[in-house]
DNA sequence: CGAAAACTTGATTAGCATCAAACCAGGTGG
DNA sequence: CCACCTGGTTTGATGCTAATCAAGTTTTCG
């Protein structure tokens, strides 16, 4: 029988660099404290419930890392003990199946948690890959562990971290791989909107990541905008970004369902 | 533009009644504990960690809950402080799309547990159906805030359980919605064997089911089961459950690869 | 400026959905 | 006991969606 695996012919994206991360090194407690009582997404992140006390008493290196476009944060199988929030940007997780096909399993924006496998001291299950320019903070376990049995909450914290990976992953497919490509993209530009960034400017992924996140081929993901733009739902392309009218594609979506 | 939906046309599976759940009723804490510990699955189970101390100072009733196939343990969005873990049988996940298809997006069997975002609080993401004759232990969140308050290993524990679906979830993603139809039912038929019965037997689900799993209708199932049959990978059908021949389906999937 | 990537567009085909009809249990009631 | 129904299944004929193959075009970047 053939096969007729999408992106089998294309085994990678581009530009997959690893970044060296830069070792945990000790630093003045309050410092840190004061770094990340500054940090802007600190109210939708994983620190947002911490006091100023548990904050102050942070005694490990955050250190702050920036990526670009399809550099990887960490890779598949890798074992470390490091932990991510996204701080701005948008990054990719992303799986090779057993018949060598490369899925994009899941999106992750501004104050989402990747990598919380390595607190778990377990290999890390999927690509990270910067979509965008990304800045992340780079958390070692040890500190999470710390914080976690030093406080309650926190440990509570982290598993909602947990539940909202797995919703996203459910969400993703549910809704991303049903239905006609049309529909599924409406539904992709819809989620993109969510990671959105100021003044209804959204990202645009490649065709290529386009097809890795719908299962469907680059060529049809191009067709796909083509008509999504034709209707009106996407303007303004300017290459990697794209502003969309949310009235049109909400109602596109409900004729969907309809 | 048309909608090509799956199973729209049948828009929830048969037998869909929920069961009452007896609301926990207090109980001698050495008698739970001793069910606890005679409980077959608790070396793979969530309790497995906890020390004979510590199973002895439950104060809460667990209840054992049987479902016969099409029984509910719960339904998406109803909100509850109950946790389960599967002690028999094979518990489907499925979820509703916004566009109305009906999509399963895990499988628990033996020492899984399942609804634990009713540990957070949350109400449940997806309907958890009985495949089989299925038996689970519901356990109150109460329960499970206090053992893991109590004892640090109970909350790793918990964060692996949670990690354990997140992975299932991608895998499910990479494996099971990708490439041709014969090969989703063949890697389908693998993840099958982990649930299977004694014996290298099997538990079928129906073609409507399976359809449900590998984004595909009944009727390709229909045709693509048969097929497997025909190759001598799935023999001696008998209703509901068969036996599989795990050398020729191992090939047969390694041929798709190459 | 030229080369490589990314994207677009067209023609053809494979795979699966759809529609439709028949088939086979297992259960019910006459 | 058989006629009958129901839910699951099988099988066939047909059409549509998206994959594949193959040029082109635009964009990016050294």
């Amino acid at each position: 029988m053939t096969t007729r695996t999408v992106n089998r012919s294309q085994p990678e994206f581009p530009h997959g660099r690893v970044v060296p991360v830069h070792v945990a090194a000790p630093v003045a407690a309050n410092l840190q404290a004061q770094a990340c009582m500054a940090c802007g997404v600190r109210p939708f992140a994983l620190f947002g419930s911490l006091s100023e006390d548990a904050l102050a008493s942070i005694g490990y290196r955050i250190d702050d890392l920036r990526l670009s476009p399809g550099q990887l944060a960490f890779h598949a199988r890798a074992s470390s003990h490091l932990v991510y929030t996204v701080r701005a940007g948008v990054v990719r997780l992303e799986r090779v199946s057993d018949a060598g096909d490369r899925r994009i399993v899941r999106l992750a924006g501004r104050g989402d948690v990747i990598g919380l496998e390595a607190l778990l001291g377990q290999t890390y299950a999927a690509d990270a890959v910067a979509c965008t320019e990304v800045q992340v903070c780079v958390m070692p376990r040890a500190l999470l562990e710390d914080l976690s049995s030093r406080n309650p909450d926190f440990a509570l914290a982290l598993m909602k971290r947990w539940q909202r990976a797995l919703d996203e992953a459910d969400e993703w497919l549910t809704e991303l791989t049903c239905g006609p490509a049309y529909q599924r993209m409406l539904r992709l530009l819809l989620k993109l909107s969510e990671h959105g960034e100021e003044a209804g400017s959204i990202w645009l992924p490649t065709r290529h990541e386009m097809g890795a996140m719908l299962n469907i081929t680059m060529e049809t993901a191009s067709r796909v905008v083509s008509s999504v733009r034709r209707a009106g739902i996407l303007i303004e392309t300017d290459g990697r970004y794209a502003r969309l009218d949310a009235a049109k594609l909400l109602q596109a979506l409900r004729l969907g369902r309809g």
